[in-house]
RNA sequence: GGGCGCUUAGCUCAGCGGGAGAGCGCUUCCCUUACAAGGAAGAUGUCACAGGUUCAAAUCCUGUAGCGCCCACCA
């Protein structure tokens, strides 16, 4: 029977529609036009390890509010979602779970164990896409990327071979960052320092003979079977005389020499440095500047080596360190111990000590890379939103170190060098390729085995914008949609990825990968601390999503981004988003059946006052949406649009138009029609922010049952420009009914009262106004009439001024008069107050001959109203006294 | 050590050269046929401090203090 769909009387919940829009909203649908222009997006994959949290969560929500409001704006837009293979990160996952299942991962063959990691990625590996999906994300999900597809593969190995016959890849045997758990070379932004308390220790180094000897301090007394040499400050008096001269290493039996460097600062420990250049970055350097040769002591799972005397072999760090101290103290070299914090290198994946050891990686040199993108922002080409992180990107990239790129795990890109036998090599795509140009370069076949190191997850990553469209073939993606128009990402990863990126893209696409980036805050718990798992404060947006919805969330999300400080969320934080989203419901309510029943007609009237001033209000939103989100201020946009639907549309809008329809049954069908027709514009709007709602409601009030309509529109503006004027009237209009309500109010009168109101001095428009719309003044201020008096008349009178005229109600004993008063007083004083500095201004020479000539127009035109109100106000004060 | 950001209502934060704003909270009244997840009327601020620029400073500059973050170093 029911022909129409009928917004339930049932309050907004968002669990009864959020499921029945999903598909509709994530349905990917290619636009093609032959326009050049384009919006398009990369979306900074998450670890295929990954479950959703509100970083995501918040990324992609501003994310998919610029793609659907581009999208809506009929611009071809590409939003490419994927997953990254995150190689430690995962491998170290998939061997835990591997362990608990009791497989033993050492026993396992390279091929065994990456294919249990391919069996657990293939099964769990989409989760978080799933996750992401449930935000309602409007990607292309029919084409998923992923880093090790074979395609992005294919790119990676372009890009290292590209790399490498520049001559920017290299393989150098020299101190890197170990992680003496994974067993793997890091790069220098994995390692993490960590403050910890620890003691600084001071030892005695005897010199040949036997009788002098220098005072050396260390944190790790273990490295002395590493030691080389001692080094002195120049201007160290205390010691300069031993420069050139030998000490002895106690346990072993290398003499170390007493160098002189400006390394050896004289305010640190005892001013003597001992050198270890196998163990430490700044001590392998002066080895390195000295000619002294390096020790290596230590084995790779951080044991002490054969290069130790053999009581102290297999020792960890720890139990090694220990027993040199006793044995200090048994020679009597000890001097003494010192309680200092010390920061300590840590993986920031395994948790372990990292120890710079020497060994053979491979290293993309990056210096030039860093310049070109350095001037790629100077230049403009490259924006970052908000600016100010241009500095901290400039210093990053300007002292940036050579790159290590290689990897001693399974899980990631095959670094594609080939050797021979006799460890000639040669940098290919594949091994045939290996082959040929291996003969081409050596003119010999060589019995060749690919390199078994993997590349550095930020390799693939840095790739992402231009390998998922297809780089480096010449796709239609990558001809169309690359430069990619934004880049959306949290400050966090400024270094690891935006940086990679910009380098990888320039030197190898010769374009930057995106031309504005936008760095966005991070999500902290109520206190403003960050959420992490050991604090336990994690909330999880499912949760959320649970409680308050999508709609909600995205909403809040997008309210809430500032470049200037981390948003900052508690239970409650969503509740005014949800109930911004039930105002919305129940005024949906409202127009459905107040409009279904009406006829639609293309040559709708705008006549009334207030059907002018709504539809006058939504262009000045529409103007200010679109302007703020092509600057990419979603939090903005948000704001407008919250304020125009709940001040604007259902604060005066609904209220005038219910008294409109009961009192004018007849003459209402064209005011019906605005207020549909703007709840659908309207809906438009909130779809980027809040698509479940929008849909459900649009679809409520425009189709048919069975049918599924998707927002597909920029809503356009209405032709009432040249009727702006009216927009005063209804300033004034809605000022007068609040100065009848406070007064009401101030005067305790019970709110279901009516009464007789006065009002004078008016100009004569709005006289007129005030006739024609009588019942609206009657019905939103509960009065009985509205009358106007002339104020020479001697009536007892109490009396509110409002901004063009004099309101006033009968005295009556029953009345208490003192709210009243207090509140004239109150304007007394700001208006005495904004009249004093009227005047001042404008007795002000220095003003009127520099400040600009509407402002001072502006201004007499506050002192003429200041004026005015402060006599009148002191006029209805004498009437009370 | 180098750099960046912040300090505005009780709380969380907008505003960033011309009369101090929002949400939450608070006070009073109201279940008025869209909505109590609501409506109406309100109260609340030396815009961290000190100088300076300007006719005019919450807003620009300099300095100080407190908070937060990043990078480097860490004998």
């Amino acid at each position: 029977m029911n022909e129409k769909n009928t917004i339930s009387n049932k309050p907004y919940s968002h669990k009864d529609i959020e499921p029945k829009w999903l598909d509709l909203i994530t349905e990917y649908k290619k636009t093609n036009s032959d326009s050049k222009n384009y919006f398009s997006v990369a979306i900074p994959p998450p670890n295929v390890t990954g479950n959703l949290h509100l970083g995501h969560a918040l990324n992609t929500t501003i994310q998919d509010i610029l793609v659907k409001y581009n999208l809506l704006s009929k611009i071809d837009t590409l939003w490419t979602p994927g997953t990254d293979h995150a190689g430690i990160a995962t491998q170290l996952l998939v061997e835990r779970f591997l362990n608990l299942k009791k497989i033993d991962t050492t026993t396992l063959s390279r091929e065994q164990l990456l294919s249990h990691i391919w069996e657990w990625k293939n099964k769990n590996g989409n989760t978080i896409l799933e996750q992401l999906k449930r935000l309602g994300l409007s990607c292309s999900w029919n084409d998923i990327k992923f880093t090790l597809d074979e395609d992005l593969s294919a790119s990676v190995n372009e890009a290292f071979v590209r790399l490498f016959d520049k001559g920017l890849i290299y393989r150098e045997k020299t101190l890197v960052n170990w992680d003496t758990n994974l067993q793997t070379a890091i790069s220098d932004l994995e390692v993490v320092f960590e403050n910890r308390k620890t003691k600084l220790y001071y030892f005695k180094y005897f010199l040949e003979d036997g009788k002098n000897f220098i005072v050396v301090s260390t944190t790790r007394p273990e490295t002395v079977f590493g030691d080389v040499a001692v080094a002195v400050n120049p201007k160290d008096k205390k010691n300069k005389k031993h420069i050139g001269k030998k000490v002895s290493s106690p346990f072993n039996k290398i003499e170390l020499l007493v160098i002189e460097d400006e390394y050896a600062d004289m305010e640190k420990g005892s001013g003597a440095v001992k050198i270890t250049p196998g163990h430490d970055f700044n001590d392998y350097k002066v080895a390195k500047d000295h000619g002294l040769q390096l020790i290596n002591i230590l084995n790779d799972d951080g044991t002490l080596n054969n290069s130790v005397p053999l009581n102290f072999r297999g020792l960890s760090v720890e139990d090694a360190r220990k027993k040199v101290l006793n044995l200090m103290k048994e020679l009597d070299l000890y001097v003494e111990e010192e309680d200092i914090e010390h920061a300590v290198p840590v993986g920031d994946r395994s948790g372990a000590i990292i120890e710079p050891l020497l060994k053979n990686q491979w290293f993309l040199d990056v210096k030039e890379m860093a310049s070109k993108s350095i001037r790629a922002v100077k230049k403009g080409d490259v924006v970052f939103k908000p600016k100010f992180w241009e500095n901290t990107f400039f210093e990053w990239m300007e002292r940036i170190q050579p790159w290590c790129i290689s990897r001693q795990i399974i899980w990631g890109h095959r670094i594609p060098i080939w050797f021979s036998e006799d460890n000639k090599l040669i940098a290919a795509k594949n091994i045939e390729e290996a082959r040929k140009k291996f003969k081409i370069k050596y003119g010999e076949e060589g019995n060749l085995h690919q390199e078994t190191d993997v590349l550095d997850t930020w390799f693939s990553s840095g790739l992402w914008p231009f390998s998922t469209l297809g780089w480096p073939k010449e796709t239609k993606e990558f001809s169309k949609y690359f430069p990619t128009s934004i880049l959306v990402t949290g400050f966090d990863i400024i270094f690891f990825w935006v940086a990679r990126m910009m380098m990888m893209s320039l030197e190898l696409t010769g374009k930057p990968p995106f031309k504005i980036v936008y760095i966005h805050n991070l999500i902290r718990d109520e206190k403003g601390q960050k959420m992490s798992k050991t604090k336990g404060n994690i909330v999880d947006p499912l949760d959320l999503i649970d409680e308050f919805g999508t709609d909600s969330l995205r909403f809040f999300l997008a309210s809430k981004i500032s470049p200037h400080s981390d948003i900052k969320l508690s239970k409650n934080s969503l509740e005014p988003y949800r109930n911004f989203m039930n105002k919305i419901w129940n005024a949906s309510k409202f127009v459905q059946t107040n409009s279904t029943k009406i006829k639609k007609k293309s040559d709708v009237k705008i006549d009334k006052f207030y059907d002018i001033w709504i539809t006058s209000k939504f262009n000045e939103l529409l103007l200010k949406y679109k302007s703020f989100l092509e600057n990419c201020e979603v939090e903005k946009a948000a704001y407008e649009i919250y304020h125009f639907f709940w001040d604007d549309f259902c604060d005066w809008y609904i209220e005038i138009v219910k008294i409109h329809f009961v009192d004018q049954q007849a003459d209402s069908e064209d005011t019906r029609l605005v207020m549909a027709d703007i709840l659908n514009k309207f809906l438009s709007l909130l779809y980027p922010f809040s698509p479940f709602i929008s849909l459900e409601l649009y679809n409520q009030l425009n189709s048919k049952p069975q049918q599924k309509l998707l927002i597909a529109e920029m809503p356009t503006p209405y032709s009432v420009d040249e009727k702006q004027r009216l927009m005063r009237e209804f300033e004034i209009f809605q000022d007068c009914v609040v100065s009848i309500r406070s007064l009401r109010k101030n005067l305790s009168i019970p709110s279901g009262k009516k009464i007789v109101c006065y009002y004078h001095q008016v100009d004569s428009r709005f006289k007129v106004f005030i006739e024609e719309n009588r019942n609206l003044f009657l019905r939103l201020a509960n009065l009985d009439d509205f009358i106007e008096v002339d104020h020479a008349k001697d009536l007892n009178l109490i009396s509110n001024i409002a901004s063009d005229l004099i309101i006033s109600i009968e005295k009556n004993s029953q009345f208490d008069y003192k709210p009243q008063i207090v509140k004239l007083k109150k304007d007394l004083v700001s208006q005495e107050k904004l009249h004093t500095q009227s005047n001042n201004k404008l007795k002000n020479k220095g003003f009127l001959e520099s400040a600009p000539k509407e402002i001072i127009d502006k201004e007499k035109e506050k002192l003429k109203k200041s004026k005015e109100d402060r006599d009148e106000i002191k006029n209805l004060l004498s009437q009370l006294s």
